[in-house]
DNA sequence: AAAAGCCCCTGGATGC
DNA sequence: TGCATCCAGGGGCTTT
C-alpha cells in the first residue's frame, strides 16, 4: 500500500482538478475502518477548496454553509487507491470495492479498496474531537519544509534518545516522522548503514543525521518515481510507479546487496517483515 | 508510560 | 481443480 510517496504522489495527481469544485453528491459502498460521521447529503452544496496531505492522510477541506473549516479525511489503508475522472458519464458502474464517491461540479473522485482498511472520515474542523483523534498525535513532515510541522534534525535526534524500541518500529509508528512505511523504514536504514532492530536511543547522533537525510533522500526519490507499484498502487490518474525497481534491500531476501554483493536477509518485526544487509548495517 | 501484540479485511501466491 | 495456509505497503486499540 500507499507509504507517504504513494499519498502524495496520489494528492498531487488530483489536487489541481478538484479544487474549487462543488460537491453534488456523494456515495458509499460497504463500510470501511470507520463511519463516515455524517449523511452523505449533509455534503451536497459544500465547496472542495483544496487538498492537502499529512502524514498517510489526504485533507480536503471544506467550505460551505455550516461547513467552512470542515475536512474531510482520506486515509488509504494498506491497499485503497483513488480515482479522479473529470465527468461522471466517464465512470465505470461502481464495482465491488469502490466505496465512497464523491462526485462534484468537476468531476468524480472515488475510492477503490480491496482491503478496507482505508477511511473517509468528516470532521467538523482541524480542531475536532475527530481530526485530533486521528492526526493529533502524528509526528514530524519529513517533506514539507512550510509545514508547522517540519522536520527537525535537534527534534529527531531528541525523540529518538527518549525511546528503548527498535529504530525500525520507532519509525513505523509515525509519532516522532511520519509517512515511512514498511518499504521505506527498510530503504532508509540501509542508506543511514543501521541496524534494524537497534534501540532507538542508542543511535549516536552522527548516525542520527546520516538516518534524517536517508529517510528526506528516500522519500523524495520514490515522490520522484511515481511512487513504488507493488501490488495495485497508482495513482489518481491512473500513472504508476517505478520506485521499486529500485530498491535496495526490501523484498530482496536472498539476494545479493548492491553495495557488498552479501546477502540480503529478512526478519520479522511486530508482524512485518524487515530488510536488511548484514555487512552494510552494522551499527 | 512506553512497548509489544492483536486485530480489522480481502486476494494472490504457494503447497499439498 | 480444490482447499488450507501464509503473506501483504497501516495503524488504532488493548494488553503487558
Amino acid at each position: 500500500m500507499p507509504e507517504l510517496p504513494e499519498v502524495e504522489v496520489t494528492r498531487q495527481s488530483f489536487a489541481d482538478r478538484i479544487q474549487g469544485a462543488r460537491v453534488l453528491s456523494a456515495r458509499l459502498g460497504k463500510p470501511l475502518r470507520w463511519p463516515l460521521g455524517i449523511e452523505t447529503s449533509q455534503l451536497t452544496g459544500c465547496h472542495v477548496l483544496g487538498v492537502r496531505r499529512r502524514g498517510k492522510y489526504l485533507l480536503l477541506d471544506l467550505a460551505g454553509p455550516g461547513m467552512d473549516g470542515a475536512l474531510l479525511l482520506l486515509h488509504l489503508g494498506m491497499s485503497g487507491s483513488l480515482s479522479f475522472v473529470n465527468s461522471a458519464n466517464n465512470l465505470p458502474a461502481a464495482g465491488t470495492h469502490d466505496h465512497f464517491d464523491l462526485f462534484t461540479s468537476r468531476g468524480v473522485l472515488r475510492l477503490n479498496d480491496p482491503r478496507r482498511f482505508g477511511a473517509v472520515v468528516f470532521a467538523a474542523g482541524q480542531g475536532s474531537v475527530t481530526a485530533q483523534k486521528l492526526l493529533g498525535h502524528l509526528g514530524m513532515e519529513p517533506l514539507d519544509d512550510e509545514s508547522p510541522d517540519r522536520f527537525d534534525l535537534d527534534a529527531f535526534c531528541v525523540g529518538l534518545k527518549s525511546r528503548t524500541a527498535p529504530i525500525k518500529q520507532v519509525l513505523l509508528a509515525g509519532e516522532l516522522v511520519v509517512g515511512v512505511g514498511n518499504i521505506y523504514a527498510s530503504e532508509s536504514l540501509f542508506i543511514a548503514g543501521i541496524r534494524p532492530t537497534t534501540k532507538a536511543n542508542a543511535i549516536s547522533r552522527p548516525r542520527a543525521i546520516l538516518l534524517f537525510s536517508a529517510i528526506r533522500e528516500v522519500l523524495a526519490r520514490a515522490v520522484q518515481a511515481g511512487g513504488s507499484t507493488l501490488k495495485d498502487f497508482s495513482s489518481a490518474d491512473g500513472k504508476t510507479g517505478y520506485f521499486q525497481l529500485q530498491a535496495a534491500v526490501y523484498g530482496r531476501a536472498g539476494e545479493a546487496c548492491r553495495r557488498c554483493a552479501a546477502t540480503v536477509k529478512t526478519i520479522r518485526q511486530g508482524q512485518r517483515a524487515t530488510f536488511f544487509c548484514p555487512v552494510c548495517q552494522k551499527k
